[in-house]
DNA sequence: CGTCCTACCTGGAGGC
DNA sequence: TGCCTCCAGGTAGGAC
């Protein structure tokens, strides 16, 4: 169940190993993973045929991977039909409930649930979508203006430790999202595909607003674990880091977010950050082996999951069985005494 | 518009 | 052994 951390992972893999690559061929061997491709297979296979491909990027659970300028007859040829515009175009990809970007060795025998093959002008590794669940997708879309960007940016060097106190976790997912986010934009437009304009920035990236979120969650009339699955809100929490962020701060997930204080909030986001960091920092969680690297290795951090999982199970705090309780169609674990269910829940 | 619900998928686990 | 049901859950889109 890839989340930020396991996106990120992967983002890390792709950069190492095709960055700079020229694609050769696109292969799409299920429809239904384009499927959000409007133009269909063979655009698909069109718009990636002969790009090189740039440095990886990630919000949230999304990836992209933007894609130098296209030969100048494809450009004539679009702008003859009038609708696109040029600032650039990426390879998005969304690993929804079991996808995988994989590399291998091009004469390696297909997986089974294989959707898209890319492989590339040198010869080399090829790149694999794998996906048994299909819930994930690939497409080709163009790059616009990112709406979340701020204009007076808090310094990268915020991401530094201050003095006099431990390293933690959230540091560290601090320093990677300066690295990689700041790094890369500086002195160029900031631009996300268009089809994800709307997933508002995760809890690493310095476009993160912690106040914008606090007045978000102010407005709402929710849960608090509804809010941190809604991508349009804050983006890269999932189930499982959305039940161990909470557990980390104390805070049930019926909480209405109307009654939640800024300390609260500020709470929360650190231990979304820290948890994400921690997993992160040993390559992500994995229950089965659905999830992995590009190299097909899993995560260990699901040995360090406080709640996700653990019903019956001791909470590490105060002993009490974690609890699993139904909504939204899935799990939410918790622990009875360390998060007690408000007063006024709103589920 | 805000809020909430469901369809979309496959395969592993467990009941009988 | 086989057949059935449940379960995992991110997101778009629709109902209200």
């Amino acid at each position: 169940m890839p989340e930020l951390p396991e996106v990120e992972v992967v983002r890390r893999g792709l950069e190492s190993w095709v960055t700079g690559r020229t694609v050769e061929s696109a292969e799409v061997l299920h429809p239904r993973a384009i499927r959000r491709h409007p133009a269909g297979p063979d655009d698909f296979a069109a718009r990636l045929t002969g790009r090189r491909l740039l440095a990886p990027r990630r919000r949230g659970k999304y990836l992209w991977v933007p894609l130098d300028d296209p030969p100048s007859s494809v450009i004539m040829q679009s702008i003859d039909e009038g609708s696109r515009d040029h600032g650039g175009e990426a390879l998005l990809a969304h690993l929804g409930m079991s996808g995988q970007l994989l590399v291998g060795e091009p004469d390696q025998p297909f997986e089974k649930h294989l959707r898209v093959r890319i492989t590339f002008t040198d010869g080399g590794l090829d790149l694999r979508f794998v996906d048994q669940r299909t819930f994930g997708h690939l497409m080709v879309d163009d790059l616009v203006a990112d709406v979340f960007a701020r204009t007076a940016r808090t310094p990268v060097g915020t991401a530094r430790t201050p003095a006099g106190r431990a390293r933690t976790a959230a540091d560290t997912a601090r320093t990677i999202a300066a690295e990689h986010v700041g790094a890369e934009c500086a002195g160029a437009e900031r631009s996300v595909p268009e089809a994800i304009a709307h997933i508002a920035p995760d809890p690493l990236e310095d476009a993160f607003d912690e106040e914008v979120f606090f007045q978000a969650l102010r407005r709402r009339h929710t849960g608090i674990k509804r809010a941190l699955l809604d991508q349009s809100l804050i983006s890269g929490v999932g189930n499982i880091y959305a039940d161990e962020a909470l557990w980390r701060s104390r805070l049930h997930w019926a909480r209405p977010t109307e009654t939640l204080t800024r300390a609260e909030v500020a709470r929360v986001l650190t231990a979304a950050r820290e948890v994400m960091g921690a997993a992160l920092e040993v390559g992500g969680t994995s229950f089965d082996s659905l999830y992995v690297n590009v190299n097909g290795e899993s995560g260990y951090f699901d040995r360090s999951l406080n709640a996700y999982g653990r019903q019956d199970e001791p909470c590490g705090r105060c002993g009490t069985p974690i609890r699993r309780d139904v909504f939204m169609n899935r799990s939410s674990y918790s622990c009875p005494t360390c998060q007690p269910r408000p007063r006024r829940p709103r589920l």
